[in-house]
DNA sequence: AGATGTTTTAAACATTTGTTTAATTAAATT
DNA sequence: AATTTAATTAAACAAATGTTTAAAACATCT
């Protein structure tokens, strides 16, 4: 008996049309079928690979947040930056990731609303953030006053104004105000202004 | 001919039960089953009453933008108050709003990403911000040197750090990091700091 | 080439789901 | 009270949708 050897450019196509239909329209609006033609390739092949709709979501799920929080742990770990540094890595690095997949909030938020557990397991438990050295560093500003503030607030407002933007994008184009090549020139500034108004919320 | 005389109970509970399963689960994943079931009433009703699911949906997101905009229109357009001040007032409404309507903003954002254009409509194309009074005293702040980066900035973030949080608030709450009540306690106590953090961010 | 295992396809299946129908009950009007 | 109109119900329908089946095409190995 060979080893199952399957054509990996199937199978991966249809990882990647599903990736791009979930995160577009959610769990519930999509259906098989539209990510089959989306791969344009047969309807019951994504069963064939995946067992199941909800299997090969949450497979791309798992993936996504992998990917999510794979970059931000050695930052917030890092003990030789500063929590400015931090932030400006952070910020940095999440409006790269967003202007490439800027359908990305929708999908996690959904998912957090929709009351799955993936990303508090993959967060271990948010277990992640609160054990970090960028957190001790922020209870540390609190405890000479620098901060008087719950330092959850901290994390709250950066991701906050990292993220909001991308979840208004579809409303700011619509509505004129910007184009698309504006949208990014505006949040690619807010990559160096971010970090410059948390350094002023903190006193630092 | 009598004047259709419906029993506004029966209609008004479906219209309840609707508002609550669609904000909850979005549009997609709510059957209109569950909306009958939610409001203990049959299924044909729902049709009988408002002729197709969508548009029931249409309906209850007609009502919600409403809601969501009456009370920002004449904050912005208070040509004697301050900017700050006004930040104070949307920051404070808003805030006590979604404290009881949590959910509000995954259906709004959902409302947005799935390509509906109700929401430019209810704010004539954005122009009610464009062109409120608010606007014109943010150019004029950006005139005299306060700000250096675009005006939109503002909005921008007090409204990510308005809304985010709630956005957030089941993961926050699954982790354990908070509880509902110190979730509310945050939140409340972001009303007197998200003005400041504005302020201090455009320099007032 | 023949045998064996893998991938692909079209069709069918069983549920789910939005909507309609037709009959019944309740309310309002004359 | 009789008649008309409105509200409610259970059943049925048709379309959509996730999944399975069985056969065909393709590849690999001996």
């Amino acid at each position: 008996m060979t080893k199952t050897k399957i054509d990996i450019s199937t199978e991966e196509k249809l990882k990647e049309a599903a990736r791009a239909v979930f995160t577009r329209k959610g769990y519930a609006a999509t259906k098989v079928r539209d990510i089959a033609s989306e791969a344009d390739i047969n309807l019951s092949l994504v069963n064939y690979y995946f067992r199941s709709k909800e299997k090969l979501f949450e497979l791309i799920m798992a993936e996504t947040i992998q990917k999510l929080f794979d970059k931000i742990k050695p930052i917030i770990n890092d003990e030789s930056t500063t929590v400015t540094e931090k932030i400006e890595r952070i910020v940095d690095h999440y409006i790269s990731m967003l202007i490439e997949t800027p359908d990305l909030p929708l999908f996690i938020v959904n998912e957090v609303m929709s009351g799955s557990n993936k990303l508090l397991q993959m967060t271990n438990n948010g277990k992640l953030f609160l054990n970090s050295h960028f957190a001790k560093q922020l209870m540390a500003l609190q405890e000479e006053g620098k901060i008087q503030f719950h330092p959850v607030n901290v994390m709250m407002n950066t991701i906050s104004m990292v993220v909001f933007p991308f979840l208004m994008r579809p409303l700011i184009l619509r509505s004129g105000a910007l184009d698309s090549e504006g949208f990014i020139k505006i949040v690619k500034e807010r990559k160096k202004l971010i970090p410059v108004w948390m350094a002023g919320i903190m006193n630092l």
